[in-house]
RNA sequence: GGCGGAGUAGCUCAGUGGUAGAGCAGGGGACUCAUAAGCCCUUGGUCGGUGGUUCAAAUCCGCCCUCCGCUACCA
């Protein structure tokens, strides 16, 4: 992809999917979501780059690893496949699927470390906590106070010992003003504005240190540097384990810089950094909108323009779904269900993007059903049926632009959907597409073009003239949803397009064609012909009964 | 405890002073182009409770109840 310095450039990045299990389709969410952005702005003809990943490495999976007898880089091969696959069953299109345990992840991540000792951030200290041999240091939050003392609820029979270690420590504290500076010089940089609030009182409740490294050559990337301040790289190239390993935030964070490039590619970092927008859950909010423009700025580098903080799809009773309360649902089955494009819709129209939302499997079917079988898919079906059967498929134009926005408002809601996607309130810009398919049916309904088919035929002029604009303007909504759509349903889109006689322009990723609102303009293709084919369902209807579980 | 948010029809929610709304679900009807889909009509709510301000409050103020988020080192 070449880098034209006049078009946009827009950079996204999920979080990456730690890779100890499956994946769950509450983690695919937020990476469907994420899709639907990236497709938006490649079809706007912004020059786009968007990162999905994995998150490989810690003591837990080495141990779980350990425990199936494996080594931990075959551990998380399997995983990250399994990840890979999941995403390919979603039409998830990243332009770069990092590991952390990609080579050049590892150097940019060192690079960092040295970067911040460079700048003085980093100091050596003593970190203590409660430590279970089997899993590591554990939180204050996830330890349980019994009357046999303290323990891990994950092995309620071992106990947890007191362990003192020495860590290097990043000094956040040092950052607390500027933090609260640049929260206040930049009000969308977190968002929602509720979670932006909640991070501002955090910064104001003052910022403590943090260690970023661990004692021991565990599976993680090296400390680059050794207790007195040289580097930790012997002359044979290999690592000194007494300098330990980086620890979680100096290493996953910075897979959004080596996904820009940093360090190998400098003129491609310079391109993409800062990233415009990291799609975030709730839960690592702080590390993505603290720690992380602190780890930035003291490497000299740029704080993200924008986090979003998405909600949760939650289990009944207001659940959250994860794979140990085993109630999570499965993408595989998901996708086998809804198809691709019905899972992401569903997905998306049953959460909003900014806050939680309690699903079932029966509201997803209720939706399906309601939005893409009825309203949708039977829009296009009994469109093309009726320009088929009453035209003999060759596609009429729609009326002028001039009058169809008494009937369409589609001139309004162009900027409706511009500014629901901007704001990330991807459950909005659905309910402004989707109002358009409600007036779409009731546009039939009111017309009757079965009724001006039989006038026509007995020679009526005015019907058959009303017959070609009905028609016209119906196929022409049909487009244009298709097309505003698109990001949604990036598989659907192409066979509304090809049942209306238009070829599909972009690519499989939403590159290259023309500019997305070029097409969305009504009439963009007046006066064009094209031959109708024949009426395919979009979305088969689903019984109610289809839940695996 | 502190800070913040929310309680409106069976469900999800919109509605910030002027006679209670949408979508879905439920009931009825007319039609037939269509995936027995769509369209029209309709059942349903003392707008968490209470006291106040006002000619008028879901909407403003006080108090109370319930729920949720954040309150540091898990990916």
């Amino acid at each position: 992809m070449p880098a034209d310095p006049l078009r946009p450039r827009f950079y996204l990045t999920t979080a990456i999917a730690y890779a100890n299990n499956q994946p769950g389709l509450h983690t695919l969410y937020e990476v469907i979501a994420a899709d639907v952005i990236a497709r938006w702005h490649r079809m706007l003809g912004d020059d786009t780059r968007f990162l999905t990943g994995t998150d490989e490495h810690s003591v837990n999976i080495a141990m779980k690893a350990a425990e199936e007898g494996r080594a931990p880089r075959d551990f998380v091969d399997e995983k990250v496949a399994l990840f890979k696959a999941a995403e390919d069953a979603l039409s998830i299109s990243p332009d770069r699927f990092i590991r952390t345990t990609d080579p050049d992840h590892i150097r940019a991540s060192q690079e960092l470390v040295r970067r911040a000792y460079a700048n003085g951030d980093i100091y050596i200290g003593t970190y203590e906590g409660w430590y279970c041999p089997n899993e590591g240091f554990r939180n204050a939050t996830d330890v349980q106070e019994t009357a046999r003392g303290t323990i891990c609820p994950n092995h309620p029979d071992v106990p947890l010992q007191w362990l003192t270690e020495k860590n290097w420590f990043f000094k956040l504290s040092a950052y607390q003003t500027r933090l609260e500076q640049h929260f206040l010089d930049n009000p969308t940089f977190v968002q929602p504005d509720y979670r932006r609030n909640e991070m501002l009182g955090f910064i104001r409740q003052g910022l403590e240190d943090f260690s970023i490294s661990r004692a021991g050559a565990g599976w993680g990337i090296p400390f680059p540097i050794a207790e007195n301040g040289e580097t930790a790289q012997r002359e044979d190239g290999s690592w000194d384990p007494e300098a330990g390993t980086i620890y979680v935030w100096y290493d996953a964070l910075i897979n959004y810089v080596t996904g820009a490039g940093f360090p190998d590619d400098l003129k491609s970092f310079a391109r993409w950094w800062p990233a415009d927008l990291h799609v975030i859950g709730k839960d690592i909010l702080r590390f993505h909108t603290i720690f992380w423009p602190a780890m930035l700025w003291s490497a000299g580098l740029e704080a993200p323009r924008k986090v979003w903080a998405h909600g949760w799809l939650l289990a009944a009773g207001g659940e959250r779904m994860s794979k140990s309360r085993g109630n999570f649902l499965d993408p595989g089955d998901f996708v086998a269900a809804f198809g691709s494009d019905g899972a992401r819709y569903v997905v998306l129209r049953e959460v909003p993007f900014d806050k939680d939302a309690e699903v079932s499997w029966d509201g997803f079917v209720r939706r399906y059903n309601a939005d893409l079988a009825n309203d949708f898919g039977n829009l296009v079906n009994r469109t093309v049926s009726m320009a088929n059967r009453y035209l003999g498929g060759e596609r009429p134009d729609p009326s002028p632009a001039a009058d169809a926005d008494a009937t369409w408002s589609w001139t309004s809601r162009v900027p409706m959907l511009q500014s629901s996607l901007d704001d990330c309130l991807l459950h909005e810009a659905l309910g402004v597409i989707w109002s358009v398919v409600g007036d779409a049916n009731r546009f039939v309904d009111a017309e009757k073009p079965w009724e001006l088919a039989k006038a026509a035929k007995t020679g009526d002029e005015a019907a058959t003239a009303r017959l070609q604009v009905v028609l016209g303007d119906l196929v022409e909504v049909c487009r244009l949803i298709g097309l505003a759509a698109a990001p949604f349903l990036p598989e659907t889109a192409p066979r509304v397009l090809a049942q209306l006689g238009y070829a599909w322009p972009y690519a499989a990723d939403g590159n290259g064609g023309p500019p997305l609102l070029d097409q969305l303009r009504w009439g963009a293709h007046s006066g064009e012909k094209g031959m109708l084919t024949q009426a395919e369902p979009l979305f088969p209807r689903l019984d109610t009964e289809t839940a695996p579980n």
